[in-house]
DNA sequence: CCTGATATGTTATGTTATAACGTAATGCAA
DNA sequence: TTGCATTACGTTATAACATAACATATCAGG
């Protein structure tokens, strides 16, 4: 039941929901194209472009992947914590962290426009089953 | 005067040390290939991995670029924060950030092992001359 | 009607990174 | 001293990620 007259970009932040974990700009190509076999790698960059810029969509840099806001278009920056077993990602709010990085930055004069964080390590599940063994 | 006997990953880490600006690591192989033309990506990658594993040099996921590390070696995490108008990467210890970073991350029960914290704006100078137009 | 903004199509290319295999030198332990 | 693991390096090929540059279409508002 895909609804017509979406943009591609629609569809793209449709993909992306779909999925519990970071999907690459190929791998929504590779999804799209099921239906748009001529579809080009611009189009799905533009798309999650578009979509990056509005917030409905986060990059995560040290995946080159992409994941759908928890929160769509919250403006305030969060915090990505990545599990290296299962490949989840969970985005959180934390502004005691962000009010330290911006002091810090601060202090040095820095002025801050776009954080990137992101944590690599275990959730609590797959810790569990690691801890279990 | 480059020392004989050298490793890749030594001669790659004075490359790295000598610009005050992240290199890539193509931007590395093409410094070495001007003495060692048939120079291949792999070796290049190789030493950086060997580099990154000891501290010697962090990766900026967000450039996919390279810096020296500041303190070689130090084993503590660190933040890194990028000019968009001159380039330049500091690094910069930020104890407090971390320490409540791990807490909202633990109360969630991820456990963490690797940050990428890199923060995008403006350095002091660049600010500063922005300001004064 | 014209014009600017947005979305899209198309082709080509640039950039970043790894796989998979082989060789050489070294150190160390049986 | 032979055998074996380890580390570094060479070589070729390919995979994965991303953008440039230029064309066409649609539509809202002046």
């Amino acid at each position: 039941m895909s609804k017509k007259n979406e943009t591609w970009a629609e569809k793209v932040l449709g993909i992306i929901r779909q999925r519990d974990q970071p999907v690459s700009a190929y791998g929504v190509l590779e999804e799209l194209r099921s239906e748009s076999p001529k579809m080009a790698p611009t189009t799905v960059y533009r798309a999650l472009k578009s979509l990056t810029e509005k917030g409905s969509v986060h990059r995560i840099e040290s995946l080159n992947a992409y994941v759908a806001c928890s929160d769509d278009g919250h403006h305030h920056p969060s915090i990505m914590s990545i599990c290296g077993d299962c490949g989840s990602v969970d985005e959180r709010d934390a502004p005691a962290v962000f009010s330290h990085l911006s002091s810090a930055l601060g202090e040095a004069g820095f002025t801050a426009d776009h954080h990137v964080i992101e944590v690599h390590g275990l959730c609590a599940d797959c810790k569990e089953t690691e801890d279990g063994i």
